[in-house]
DNA sequence: GGAGTAATTGACCGGCCGGCCAGTTAGCGC
DNA sequence: GCGCTAACTGGCCGGCCGGTCAATTACTCC
């Protein structure tokens, strides 16, 4: 470093160091990530790494955590902006965290390489998000706005997973044949889906 | 080696190397798995992979061709054994799919790495098979019993990809409250499901 | 202004990696 | 039986890794 002077902000270094960490974990997996390339692309040495989070591996779990907690905070303001639970709103839910995964290519990224290490930390967090979606589901079951023979879980489980490996997968299945935009899938998703989860007359 | 005496059979050594190759690659990344390790595992030397296949690299690209040339040999196979298309083989279709990935794990865990290093080779094979699949449901529409407003492409997508998401996110889905067992998830996604691509009356 | 501490750096180290090389030998064809 | 080739081995190498260490210095507190 030889432009900027050497002024010290030990949480600004930090958070660069984690910026720097989550883009390159997140494109290349903890493995395949360098010290030194992660080092030059948060302006800073290796050293400071080691000093700011001990090991590779410990930046790695800050990575995570940072990550996964914004991740919590974020769907945690959309189910409490949420109003009165019925189809519509679980229609709107889709529809947010959809959008929400294809604006955040990361947080889909994170995913995958969080279940292939089999680190199962996140889930810390995003059971309670997934409670408190069961919740609102049952409570709409109850009212008869959905159909009550499904395990509210599994309902939450559905989306959340269709919507995820679609955006996991967007280089492998954009070549099936017939295949449509994010828009036009994310319509026929939720005309199965909402019509699969109303109760019939 | 010391035991066995040093005869000769390229192709098993061969199959040995792959089948070693295949294990680790699975459960540890590209990157993580060193070759020392795998020759170890296989039971060769290190010199005896880059002989047979190049370089580390070669070998990866020869383990992923084999898998999926593999799994599409047998997805194939279960297409071409199925009746006349109709809703009650759409829903078999999910079941045998949903059955093929809890018994091949394995296969899960690939197309995650693939999609993670954005490698997009396996679209080559299976986007034989998604049009297979696509075609079979457009005949179904057509007979009018599954409803018609649908990409039969997506139709085939949706329960791909939940499926898929389901067997790799195990590690955290599985502490969600209320998430019920393999079993339980595939009845409940099979009522969205087939509720949902069916015409109503 | 000086002492002390923590932020920050650059050099260095031991370990380990992927790949290469020289050598051995199983086995096949003549 | 011999020549030849490819299968197979063990040693070695240069490069590069994660991590450490001694040194410098920004900055705070008294």
């Amino acid at each position: 470093m030889n432009q900027k002077p050497q002024t010290r902000d030990p949480e600004l270094t930090r958070a660069r160091i984690l910026d720097a960490a989550e883009a390159l974990f997140v494109e290349q997996g903890f493995s395949a990530v360098k010290l030194s390339e992660l080092a030059r692309a948060a302006g800073v040495t290796k050293s400071l790494i080691h000093h700011h989070f001990g090991s590779k591996e410990q930046l790695w779990q800050a990575v995570k955590n940072r990550a996964f907690e914004r991740y919590f905070t974020a769907q945690m303001a959309m189910l409490e902006e949420a109003k009165e639970p019925d189809a519509a709103l679980l229609r709107r839910s889709v529809e947010a965290y959809f959008h929400f995964l294809r604006d955040n290519p990361g947080v889909v990224r994170l995913f995958a390489w969080t279940h292939l290490e089999g680190d199962n930390h996140c889930s810390e967090l995003d059971s309670q998000l997934v409670g408190a979606g069961a919740e609102w589901v049952r409570q709409t079951q109850l009212r008869g706005l959905l159909r009550d023979d499904i395990n509210p879980s599994h309902v939450i489980a559905v989306f959340v997973m269709t919507c995820t490996q679609w955006f996991e997968a967007k280089c492998h299945h954009e070549n099936w044949p017939g295949m449509g935009s994010d828009e036009a899938f994310l319509e026929d998703f939720l005309k199965i889906f909402m019509e699969g989860v109303t109760p019939r007359e």
